[in-house]
DNA sequence: TTATGTGGCTTTTTT
DNA sequence: AGCCACATAA
């Protein structure tokens, strides 16, 4: 039985491609997975490649597991061990532990994530701004997804403000390397540089990997894309796959140019087309079509069906946020008595995380199991970054960020003057905190008062550090916890419940390193360079198999359910008001479009007549992307009185009544 | 100098 | 509802 037989013949194409480099541009829910899978089967069980030489590269962690799920499914009878699938982050992170020391980087060097970025900016501004943070985070942040150096983006800078802005790279990267840190853009940066500077490093990895494929092809940026042309070299041994009407990352440095530039690198680039949508039904599919069509187009492509026409394309007008969610929840509830369904089939899908709160407190209300994805990594709360800092500094004695959140967490007595003049001395001795403490500056600056708890800290840090390799890193971890009474501190800090939530967070942190630590024999110095990467969901998938799905429309991108709510369609929200503003409405259009061609069978839209933003009400418009669809979706002559709160919760008794 | 309490202000998307 | 700046107490 050939590995290929269950494929469509332009699938199977796709999958047995193997002449240079191929492109394939497929449509929502053509079976990209399924080609990219299938092919990998294809390469190691037919043509003999060592499941070690070839590398699926995925965007998310989530993407990656179940493609390495659905991949080690298909080759049952065939070894998969060995085989990379991972994301273009976490192969950029692997590139640069091996070879760090080319990019003079300790191999233990810290990853900072997003919020230690806008620390650094801000110190660097001298400024709280969020707005203006954030601006020159995404400045510097598009300048290494181009691959331009702090002295190139100065030369390039056509204006003052893109001079200031770019001496605030140069700064920042300064900091960076003081630091030994990286962010998350230098994973992948870093990386393409070493392979372009270096012969020697091109050389082993080009030998190493031997076919490479790109899933979501039209979110990579030129740093990404200069990755993957120096790690297949000449032979060009690669299948990217990737669809323009679902380019949602432009604001990240993505662009579906990349997608047009292929074309001009690789003269000899095979393309096939998956036009066959297997997901939705006739109706969605047309409205998607007819919704994309007013994007101009970059490869013509027509998508078809042959699974029925299927419901009616539903908008339900509400009255506020509040109103949105009960009325999505109750039509749910009934939907999903009436069809039988399972609560995993629906998915309600928002523009922005903030969304999903009023949705969480109808769910709630009514007892519906609920996932929540995208939004906030559990890596991200205060109490498991705390821990975290304190790992990091015992990898990395450099990670100032890391310092000083771990020596004020709890609190010891060291506040902003004291490290203040330790950073001073810090600065004047090119040192890191750290070092600095121990310096014959700071016991003659700093008052013994202040430098006790201050060496008593880092001769703390330094005793873990000495163990870190040697014990298992489960007990370590606890005997961190408990040296540094952090059970107290969060109690102490918070209200019983809170504190318990958080308690029961950082516990659930501590069983997953050590649960981690003995199935991959790693130890705390191992497991903590990786965590950056790392997020909630992979640990938590199982515990709510059957439940309904609140996604980001950014997070829902490759995923699919039978009936789909897209709440909050209005002007300002999708399209984005800031995102008009910039003429960035393609980006939004395509947004829309990922939402649309997640349903399988249904599909609701609504939005508010008011929403309730920062304090006051404010009066919203439907979006325009609604009456975009088609003639087929109608916009209801006025706003619907059918579904007030009142009769809403009429229903909602007369339903729970029959479900007894 | 450090730790804690209060009032004003705010929300795009992710590795 | 949460975060930050600012003011005040220890």
């Amino acid at each position: 039985m050939s590995l290929t037989a269950a494929l469509n013949p332009p699938q199977r194409e796709a999958a047995k491609y193997l002449d240079g480099p191929l492109l394939v541009l497929a449509g929502a829910g053509s079976g990209k997975t399924r080609v990219i899978t299938h092919k990998i089967a294809y390469l190691i069980g037919e043509c003999g490649y060592k499941p070690s030489s070839i590398a699926a590269i995925t965007f998310t962690n989530k993407a990656a597991r179940e493609m390495q799920d659905r991949a080690a499914k298909l080759t049952k009878d065939v070894n998969t061990k060995g085989l990379i699938v991972t994301t273009f982050h976490s192969m950029g992170l692997r590139m640069l532990r091996e070879d760090a020391k080319f990019a003079e980087l300790k191999p233990a060097f810290s990853i900072l994530d997003s919020a230690d970025a806008m620390g650094i900016i801000s110190e660097i501004l001298k400024t709280t701004d969020k707005q203006e943070i954030r601006r020159a985070v995404s400045r510097i942040s598009l300048w290494k997804n181009e691959l331009k150096s702090p002295a190139v983006a100065l030369a390039s800078a056509e204006d003052d403000n893109a001079r200031v802005y770019a001496k605030i790279y140069d700064r920042y990267d300064a900091t960076l390397r003081a630091y030994q840190a990286v962010d998350f853009d230098d994973l992948i940066r870093l990386p393409a540089e070493l392979l372009d500077t270096h012969a020697e490093l091109r050389e082993k990895w080009q030998n190493r990997l031997r076919h490479i494929l790109i899933d979501e092809y039209q979110d990579t940026n030129i740093a990404q894309y200069r990755l993957l042309q120096k790690l297949t070299g000449v032979r060009a041994a690669f299948t990217a796959v990737g669809d323009d009407d679902q380019a949602i990352y432009g604001w990240r440095g993505a662009s579906a140019d990349n997608l047009k530039q292929l074309r001009e690198d690789y003269p000899h680039l095979h393309v096939v087309k998956l036009e066959q949508n297997y997901r939705s039904t006739v109706r969605i599919l047309k409205a998607a079509n007819s919704l994309i069509s007013n994007n101009p187009k970059l490869f013509e492509k027509r998508l078809w069906s042959d699974l029925g026409h299927g419901d009616a394309i539903q908008i339900m007008p509400t009255k506020d946020d509040e109103h949105e969610a009960e009325s999505v929840v109750m039509r749910l509830l009934s939907h999903k008595f009436q069809h039988r369904t399972e609560w995993r089939d629906y998915a309600i899908l928002y523009r922005g995380n903030y969304q999903a709160r009023v949705f969480e407190q109808a769910l709630r209300n009514e007892k519906v199991p609920y996932q929540l994805s995208g939004g906030q990594s559990f890596f991200d709360r205060s109490e498991i970054k705390d821990v975290i800092a304190y790992l990091r500094l015992i990898a990395n004695s450099d990670d100032d960020p890391a310092f000083i959140r771990a020596v004020t967490t709890p609190k010891r007595g060291i506040g902003t003057a004291t490290l203040e003049k330790l950073g001073q001395v810090a600065a004047t001795l090119h040192v890191g905190l750290f070092e600095a403490t121990f310096s014959a500056a700071a016991a003659s600056q700093i008052g013994e008062r202040h430098l006790a708890p201050l060496l008593e800290f880092c001769n703390f840090i330094n005793r873990f550090e000495e163990r870190i390799t040697r014990e298992p890193a489960g007990e370590l971890l606890n005997d961190l916890l408990k040296s540094i009474n952090y059970e107290i501190y969060i109690f102490d800090q918070d209200d019983t419940r809170a504190a318990q939530s958080k308690w029961n967070n950082v516990m659930e942190f501590a069983a997953w390193i050590a649960k981690k630590g003995e199935a991959d024999e790693k130890n705390l110095l191992q497991l903590t360079q990786t965590i950056a990467l790392i997020t909630l969901l992979e640990g938590r998938e199982e515990e709510e198999p059957d439940a309904v799905r609140l996604s980001t429309l950014h997070a829902a991108k490759g995923l699919e359910f039978g009936h789909v709510f897209l709440v909050g369609i209005e002007e300002n929200i999708l399209p984005h008001r800031e995102a008009v503003d910039e003429g960035r409405l393609e980006e939004e259009r395509r947004l829309m479009y990922v939402g649309v061609t997640r349903a399988k069978k249904s599909l609701t839209l609504s939005y508010c007549a008011r929403r309730k933003r920062a304090r006051e009400s404010v009066a919203c418009d439907p979006s325009r992307f609604i009456e975009e669809l088609g003639d087929d979706v109608r916009m209801p002559d006025k706003p619907s009185t059918a579904e007030t709160k009142a009769s809403g919760s009429d229903r909602l008794a007369a339903l729970k009544a029959m479900l007894g």
